[in-house]
DNA sequence: CTGTATCCAGTTCGATACTG
DNA sequence: CAGTATCGAACTGGATACAG
């Protein structure tokens, strides 16, 4: 029986799936596809993100190398937020998955349902269910 | 200044992408590539994989609609999992992800090494450092 | 302006024991 | 064989306060 995959580099594929499949990191990713941007001005346009995580985000793409942070030394100072070419090349697979999901979500969304439906009322909260 | 992106686009990927990014997902749809598995073949085959997580992950496939699960009624029982239509054609993204991540692994894990090194030493715990 | 530190709630996941 | 139930540790992310 041939194997299509290798466990392994399936873990090494999960890992990078789960650094950039958090909260904030394709958002961040995809809005510095248009070029440098300053703190602050990410804060406004990742709408709903806090301070920390904001900077938690930067951090680690930075040390993943796909974003690069410079400091200007002016007062108040001033730091921008790049993709670095590693970044860029990023975008390309993150947007082959965004073409999958925007292709198949409806379907995603149906299947959700439907199985919702045949699993609804035969897990009831225990603590709720059977009052009278 | 034209934007490339859509936050609430990017926020639906994330979304795909932390479901998918989970810990055993990827492998557990790259085995599936293969063909109808039995439960305890994947037990076997996900190395590490405990039977709850296992249970989880391909409950949370199959309401996507990306695996379906078949019971035959025999004794013992006997339950096949494979990839639906939908679950096939995922395989194709997380191969296009799957290639960047290993024609870049060797950059990010240089950029990482590299990031450590700048940062190590500055960060020391408080609580245990300067002793003397 | 650009962070860091602290605290806390919610979630994830592993270990273990039990069931039809 | 193929699950489910329960518990606890570790991690994630939000709110808030503080700092250079």
């Amino acid at each position: 029986m041939p194997k299509h995959y290798d466990p392994a580099k399936c873990q090494t594929v999960c890992e990078m799936l789960s650094r950039i499949g958090d909260k904030w990191s394709v958002l961040v990713i995809m809005i510095l596809g248009d070029g440098p941007t300053r703190f602050s001005d990410l804060k406004r346009a990742v709408v709903g993100i806090s301070q920390r995580m904001l900077t938690l985000t930067l951090r680690a793409l930075e040390r993943d190398g796909l974003v690069r942070r410079t400091v200007y030394p002016t007062v108040p100072p001033r730091v921008e937020y790049e993709l670095t070419e590693l970044g860029q090349s990023l975008r390309e697979p993150i947007q082959a998955m965004g073409g999958w999901v925007f292709r198949n979500h409806d379907q995603i969304k149906d299947a959700r349902a439907e199985f919702d439906a045949r699993h609804a009322g035969e897990r009831a909260d225990p603590k709720v269910a059977r009052l009278g």
